[in-house]
DNA sequence: ATATTTAGTAAATTATCGTTTACTAAATAT
DNA sequence: ATATTTAGTAAACGATAATTTACTAAATAT
């Protein structure tokens, strides 16, 4: 394995512990609607049925009910797409984004904590590193 | 918000596609069970029945169940916890390793593939980037 | 010694997940 | 024009997940 594969993979496992975090479910929620309103935060424009299944190797069929127990719940706007009637476009209401966003708190407020044990020298190479990190990961997603 | 908090929560979103895989079902295994056999490997080491309730939010009650069904399927052994006979240790199986390993192996083909829209120079910034990324993040754990 | 906490189990009940088959209507291909 | 594919829905059924109450036995506290 090359070594570039191994640092990405150690990194995914370093920040393991705040990913499950983020898929802990919150209050009502069962873990799969959850993980509904997690891919939809994360994929912050609006997405068809059609990706979101897909996207979570759920069978539309099932997701259609899924869905519509979100949307009961009001975590979910639904709505015709513009661009192909058959279809239609899912986006987050307010409730669904603050349910999400509640979860980065922790996750933010966890890494500040933590972040005390590093001097002032180490703290901005780290900011660094992870930016460039950030650059070269989104231009390898084009 | 710190800027170094932005950096870190963005490089959760920008590894959270490859951590999606890793969270789809292989086979005969439902989701629930999958994130166990995920814990399990995250952690490498043995962990108690609390231990993996505790850490994926679900009561000891459920897990007990939930960690039978993988144990009849021999993913995972459990034997009795040397300094504390109340308690029983769980550990990966070859069989319950062997089922993370492939994942693993998707995630890492899907990196090398799109490590080719970086050229020389970049794979090795990006390389130096993850490395030091995560010997901080390592060292902010202890 | 006794009381309380802690780790795990058991069983029962409801809700949700997961799968299959069948359907409608719009989009696309021939 | 007609046939085929595609996006989503519906309903039904078995398998899990989630919750509650109650229990045992070891560990810890008083």
């Amino acid at each position: 394995m090359l070594q570039i594969s191994k640092e990405y993979i150690e990194l995914i496992s370093n920040l393991f512990k705040s990913f499950q975090r983020l898929n802990q479910k919150s209050s009502n929620l069962t873990h799969l609607q959850n993980q509904i309103l997690e891919f939809l935060f994360m994929n912050h424009n609006t997405l068809t049925i059609k990706q979101i299944s897909e996207g979570l190797n759920v069978p539309k069929q099932q997701m259609t009910v899924l869905l519509k127990r979100l949307f009961d719940q009001g975590y979910i706007t639904k709505s015709q797409n513009k661009h192909d009637k058959r279809s239609f476009v899912i986006e987050l209401t307010e409730k669904g984004k603050t349910s999400q966003q509640e979860k980065w708190a922790k996750i933010y407020q966890n890494f500040v904590n933590d972040l005390s044990k590093l001097d002032r020298e180490e703290q901005l190479d780290l900011q660094y590193a992870m930016h460039k990190v950030n650059y070269l990961l989104k231009k390898m997603e084009d």
